[in-house]
DNA sequence: GTCTCCAAAAATATCGATATTAATTGACAC
DNA sequence: GTGTCAATTAATATCGATATTTTTGGAGAC
């Protein structure tokens, strides 16, 4: 018998994977907020399963850092902070420096037509904000970092990519990105990868990131 | 009632935490050899305990990249092979570089007396290979990095010397190390360390991983 | 009022059993 | 022999119930 969660996002096969999609995003969305106790009944019941593939599920999450489990006391979606922030950022700087160096080492024709699609789809995709685009979005930015052959590497960054995108979900009640062009932005990256110019793509990958960095820190109570 | 794992490691608590420490142990001294296929019913009865703590502390393995989930096939102990490796060398160098600078950024009086203390530690356990010594070793090393007030890069970190460590146990057969000095490599970086001076520490500690990589890297088939 | 302690309630952690899915075996055709 | 398919076996994934632990709330002492 199918279950809710299978109903609804069709090809998954395990309840368990399910749940940890399901609740991934609303961690990183912010419908389950920083600190909130995760009560297993309370989930079990709003996911439509069983208590274990809830309780696999925030193991999962656990490990990806959206997640704390606590003594004996359960889980709760794990805390936000300024400090935690500014770690998040200082660790995505030190390993996609070193993930796009490797990939552009590597680059070959196969993975610039990736790449190139990649910077199409999101282009295409609908406006800032909706779930297409940041889905396109996040497949640009490993896409970037896929031909390093360093596969630990880039679970580490999208890992971080998620937490740093929760953040942005979480103050997407601030104000506007205002004048800067997150595209143009893109583009240079891009450009610079196809010509692979290692030094000019990565200034320009840190200085996206630190721009963003910049503009949201301030948002961030704590 | 107490169950099996709690009266063998005394403290802990939760069944699950046993599972994973004691399954984890396992995976790192190969008792449990890379690829292995790990059944659930066969843990069980290994750990003397039902089937939700195991299947949990294996979630929790996976994100150690420990073990792996196949599909709906289970889990199995992570393979090896020298890629992995080399890439688990790259990430510590890059890591470590980052945190180890960040630590000496902010040494103070306490933390040079938690690292004089742990390297002291480390020369009075047991000889090489022994539990005590390995303890130790590990605890020096994070205790190095442990400053730095950046704990998701601390994790990483522990998660990468234990990758690491794995192979230590995997090539344990092999030849010795040999006149290499490991002693006198941990008196310098401490000696480093304790000076504050960045450079010297980081290129030491740095140079310590490259050489025990050179020296397990060939033995690693495949 | 406030603190301590004990009982009641709630939540977690764990177990044992069942349903589901994958792997294995062997019969049969070619 | 070799390959395919069905029946069997084995293993996983999931469920529902129980035991354990933590939290809550309130009575009584000071």
């Amino acid at each position: 018998m199918m279950n809710a969660v299978q109903h609804i996002e069709g090809k998954e096969s395990s309840a368990t994977h399910g749940c940890y999609l399901t609740l991934r995003k609303m961690i990183l969305t912010g419908a389950l907020p920083p600190g909130q106790k995760l009560k297993i009944e309370q989930l079990r019941g709003l996911l439509n399963t069983g208590t274990s593939p809830v309780r696999e599920a925030l193991s999962l999450l656990t490990s990806d850092m959206l997640v704390e489990r606590i003594d004996q006391r359960g889980f709760r979606a794990a805390p936000v902070g300024r400090a935690n922030f500014e770690e998040i950022l200082l660790l995505r700087c030190a390993l996609e420096d070193t993930a796009l160096r490797a990939s552009l080492a590597n680059a070959d024709q196969p993975w610039e037509e990736r790449l190139v699609l990649a910077h199409h789809h999101m282009k295409t995709a609908g406006k800032k904000g909706t779930a297409d685009f940041e889905d396109a979005h996040k497949s640009f930015h490993m896409a970037l970092l896929s031909n390093a052959g360093l596969p630990m590497l880039e679970r580490y960054c999208a890992q971080l990519y998620d937490l740093n995108i929760r953040y942005r979900y979480l103050a997407a009640d601030g104000p506007r990105y205002g004048e800067r062009s997150i595209e143009a932005e893109h583009q240079s990256i891009l450009d610079a990868a196809l010509e692979r110019d290692a030094e000019t793509a990565v200034r320009v990958l840190l200085d996206h990131y630190r721009r963003t960095g910049e503009y949201l820190s301030p948002q961030i109570k704590n």
